[in-house]
DNA sequence: GATAGTATAAATGTATACAAAGAACAAATT
DNA sequence: AATTTGTTCTTTGTATACATTTATACTATC
């Protein structure tokens, strides 16, 4: 990584402060995990290496602190959070419980028109699961689940959950290579839409619950264990 | 609001930097009326109001941006959030979801002492109730309801739910002035540390949700609606 | 050789200085 | 009288300077 990254993002967004632009490359940064858990960030490397002063870095620093990304040591500067076996199985937790309440809020509240945009996203992601890309798969993925986000009507949830969504990204990426995975996903996501036009709640639910499991039961054998090896 | 606030927090937090000191300041500001919605948070004022220099103002602003209770207007800076009516029933929908998944969890893991403190915590609700003293009727209210968090287990459910209830602060200290609320409030505690003890999740889902509407009728039949003709 | 103390370096926390953009107001022209 | 243009002032965005604290390394002494 380096001024590449940054230098992009302003050109897309010419008017975002330097504030947004140096948080949202950490932040990815943090996701994809070129900056490891338990590593400092120090403002002034930060500042030099992003060519920007150190104002903008810690504004940013400040805001991956508000979302769990970065820990602050007193007089000792911010670094990456570690995550622990416990926080993992804590996220899920609330994970799982904002979803159900997602899909209950959606089988209420979806129309036809939304229903089908729906069907399309999953048609797109079996589409992306055979051509073998996996940022296409990850996008329609997103894609797939910020419409089923939307249709919540809940703005509000629809924030925790990206939110949520986003510190998964963290393993995702290792999550999607898996080719059994894939295609289970396709399942997944078909169920998961037959639920929702029925209107089925508890259907909904169970197979959200059980989507987020098996993913919990394949981060906790593939990566957590792999991470600390490292 | 004066120096007086900001320098009994530094006393009693010898350590904490500035820009969380003016965070909690704001944000206690934004809670309680003191900055109205609409509100303007400029700068240099502010920091000459605190008597620090605009860096931990800056800081602190970008804390409350994340939190979502002030929005940011490009090149004019920071508001206080507006609260629209939509804001509020999503706020509570999610509320709602957290609060019942939170009392799952209890249900499952309590222990006799865990319950035992809590049916303490009611008793001193209680007195509180009875001694018209808001203050402290607020903290007694807020320390029964942390001994429930705590008992989930799940520090990121706990960090949602505070944060969550943090954002209703700022209707809570009218609410509790209602003499019929407060009366009210001592049967659903007890009603709740009943259904806790007898581990009956639905009976506790069921008692949380009614107290929670209880709270979104009236806030917005009595604060909502005032609050725009101020 | 080990330990303690001091000095130096480096990092954060805070303040201030500088630049640029936007708003408000006044003056001039149509 | 209205509109437009120019100037000034305010405010944010960014950079840098200063202060304080902590870590580290080196030296001297036991």
């Amino acid at each position: 990584m380096a001024k590449d990254d940054l230098a992009s993002i302003m050109k897309e967004y010419p008017y975002m402060p330097l504030r947004d632009v140096v948080f949202h490359t950490l932040r990815r940064a943090i996701m994809q995990g070129d900056l490891k858990p338990g590593e400092r960030l120090m403002e002034i490397k930060l500042a030099s290496r992003l060519g920007v002063s150190r104002t903008p870095i810690r504004e940013a620093i400040r805001m991956l602190e508000l979302e769990g990304l970065v820990t602050m040591v007193p007089r000792k500067g911010a670094q990456v959070a570690e995550i622990t076996e416990k926080d993992l199985k804590d996220v899920l937790e609330v994970r799982i419980g904002l979803e159900e309440l997602a899909v209950k809020f959606v089988c209420q509240r979806i129309n036809q028109e939304q229903l089908d945009e729906l069907r399309r996203a999953s048609r797109s992601f079996e589409e992306a699961v055979r051509s073998e890309d996996l940022t296409r798969l990850a996008e329609a993925d997103v894609n797939f689940h910020d419409l089923i986000y939307k249709a919540t009507g809940n703005e509000r949830l629809v924030q925790l959950l990206n939110n949520i969504r986003e510190q998964m990204y963290r393993y995702r990426v290792e999550y999607l290579k898996d080719e059994e995975i894939r295609s289970s996903l396709i399942r997944e996501h078909n169920q998961l839409w037959q639920a929702l036009s029925e209107r089925d709640p508890e259907k909904a639910a169970r197979i959200t619950q059980e989507h987020i499991e098996r993913q919990q039961e394949y981060i906790l054998e593939n990566i957590m264990g792999t991470e600390k090896s490292e």
